[in-house]
DNA sequence: GCCGTTTTCGGCCCGACTGTTTTCAGTCG
């Protein structure tokens, strides 16, 4: 059983602990404990194999947590969870899932009406036997059924992070035409560069705001995507868009701006722990400012909120409670982390050799656009059928087109060869030597074979890795977000092996990749690797998904030492 | 269930909006 489904079960023994009314803390504890888990890099099968029946400390798991973890990974099941589930249908916890619908409902449903699924539910509101229920009328009811078409169109997917920067951004364009808009900002997970959205979170200051406020309000609402409203207040409102993310606006006041920057960035956890730390100095933080007593002592920026308890500034990827409050208490100032200006050169890009859309010379306009010194061609070997890769004929008549448009843009870009090489079975490449060694950039990439045991997917990457001409481990787990799961594997070997064969780890910059992510980078970093942040472009708007692996760096605690390609040519030239 | 410069008990972030209510509980973030 490895960490996410740990987490899945906490998170279950929480929701039905929620159901049956458990103290709230309690059902707290365990929710804190599934985000905890979640979001561990170290793999905690592992640290239970090598000291059985004990863990390393872990914050927000105390002995109870952690026995059902031991017991947990050594049997695969937990007794306490078993029962639980017992006590409980099934379909339940999935009612916990519809927009307006908490435990305390679902509590009710079950023990009134017998409802334990979306189908039962569905049926008893159109009977219209839900309004009979305390505290239930017939807007209870026409919600219920409105969620739970949202929730049949939808399902839960999250939005992946491109799309839903490109709706805040459309709608952001939207509120500035309305003439009493004054600051506005998106904040939320995708100001922290979360791989995935779940909502979009907009904030605006307006000038004036007693005669203006409304107006602003309004405005928000009649934006042309718009599907639904949920709800409609005077300083916050959330809408439905038709591509079924949700949007909340909060219309604030000046002075309040930082505050609620710095209160709807962080994720829950961050605020919890911020909020705690001002109160043991004696004041309170809320979305509106910091309070000493009755007085406001600060608000406007975000600065002056983390200055008031004595902190330097976090920037946004950070803000997770993952040390990163512990690292600037005791250190009082973070490293420069890594910009999206100090990329130079993207290294991975495919064209019409392979399976990209363009042709090397088109590509190679994209990136002069955007100011980089060079970029690399790495189109696929041949084994993988449905990218068209190339075999050995392809790739020298490829290296001949290279030369010539190198000479065409000498001064504007220089183009290096390269090739994502795929990783066969048995761990060797797809390209024997005499072509590897004349290529700049080989990255080694497992686009087949992803579900080998565990044992057997280490020993197949790190045999590539071993590879002398191995440069770079491609999109190390070969996740696709929303569609497919890591590869089974020890991160950790893979990553001592990279670090042995000095192979860099790659940052894959698609959205849907996003791999490695921020968990795993940080655990390289410590471990001394060297990375470089690609965008695995195959057209010529590919190249403008670099600031998502940059994000994920951030969010991995990088410096630009940490990257290879944040060197200017002359210098990658020759030092990769 | 966790945690401790309020330390082994008694806390545990804080506020907006909604529907069903005549003052509030539930949900959400």
């Amino acid at each position: 059983m490895d960490n996410k489904a740990i987490a899945r079960v906490f998170e279950e023994m929480a929701d039905i602990l929620d159901i049956q009314g458990a103290d709230f803390f309690r059902v707290n504890a365990y929710r804190k404990a599934a985000l905890t888990v979640e979001g561990l890099a170290q793999d905690l099968r592992k640290a239970v194999e090598t000291s059985p029946g004990s863990l390393p400390k872990i914050p927000g798991i105390g002995k109870a947590l952690e026995e059902k973890i031991v017991e947990l990974i050594q049997t695969g099941k937990c007794k306490e969870h078993e029962d639980l589930k017992k006590s409980f249908p099934e379909g339940l916890l999935e009612m916990l899932k519809l927009r307006g619908v908490g435990p305390k409902k679902v509590k009710l449903f079950f023990y009134n009406l017998k409802i334990s699924t979306l189908a039962d539910l569905k049926k008893a509101a159109q009977q219209q036997k839900l309004r009979e229920l305390e505290g239930m009328g017939p807007k209870s009811e026409e919600d219920i059924l409105k969620a739970l078409e949202e929730y049949a169109k939808f399902s839960s997917k999250r939005h992946l992070i491109n799309e839903a920067l490109g709706e805040a951004e459309r709608y952001i364009e939207h509120m500035k035409k309305c003439k009493y808009v004054d600051k506005i900002q998106y904040a939320g997970s995708l100001r922290r560069w979360q791989e995935t959205i779940g909502d979009i979170d907009v904030l605006v200051t307006v000038k004036d705001p007693s005669k203006s406020a409304k107006t602003v309000m309004s405005h928000f609402l009649v934006y042309d995507e718009v599907l639904n409203v949920v709800a409609e207040g005077e300083t916050k409102s959330t809408v439905v868009l038709e591509s079924g993310i949700d949007v909340d606006l909060r219309v604030l006041e000046d002075s309040e701006f930082g505050a609620a920057l710095h209160y709807f960035t962080g994720n829950k956890s961050h605020n919890i722990k911020i909020r705690d730390l001002a109160k043991k100095k004696g004041l309170k933080i809320s979305e509106y400012g910091v309070f000493k007593g009755d007085k406001k002592i600060a608000g406007k920026t975000e600065d002056e909120i983390f200055e008031s308890i004595g902190l330097p500034f976090i920037i946004p990827e950070l803000r997770k409670n993952d040390g990163e409050i512990e690292y600037a208490q005791k250190h009082k100032k973070f490293p420069r982390f890594i910009e999206l200006k100090d990329i130079k050169g993207d290294i991975h890009s495919h064209s019409t050799y392979s399976d990209g859309e363009c042709s090397i010379e088109e590509m190679a306009d994209a990136f002069i656009a955007r100011g980089y010194e060079y970029f690399a061609v790495t189109d696929h070997s041949s084994v993988v059928g449905v990218t068209r890769g190339m075999g050995t004929k392809d790739i020298k008549k490829q290296w001949k087109e290279i030369d010539k448009l190198n000479e065409k843009l000498k001064g504007k870009i220089k183009i290096f060869k390269g090739c994502e090489v795929d990783i066969l079975k048995d761990g060797s490449l797809d390209f024997p030597d005499e072509i590897l060694k004349e290529l700049k950039v080989v990255i080694i990439s497992a686009h087949l074979y992803a579900r080998l045991p565990s044992d057997q997917q280490t020993k197949r990457l790190i045999s590539a890795i071993e590879n002398p001409y191995s440069r770079i481990l491609g999109h190390p787990t070969g996740r696709l977000l929303n569609r497919r799961g890591e590869m089974e594997f020890d991160m950790e070997k893979v990553i001592d092996a990279c670090v042995a064969n000095d192979v860099c780890l790659e940052i894959n910059s698609h959205p849907m990749r996003l791999d490695l992510t921020d968990k795993y980078v940080r655990t390289a970093k410590y471990k001394g690797a060297k990375f470089v942040i690609n965008t695995d472009a195959h057209n010529t708007n590919n190249p403008g998904f670099m600031k998502f692996g940059v994000g994920i760096a951030r969010r991995g605690w990088l410096e630009p030492k940490d990257i290879v390609n944040t060197l200017p040519l002359k210098k990658f030239d020759s030092a990769f």
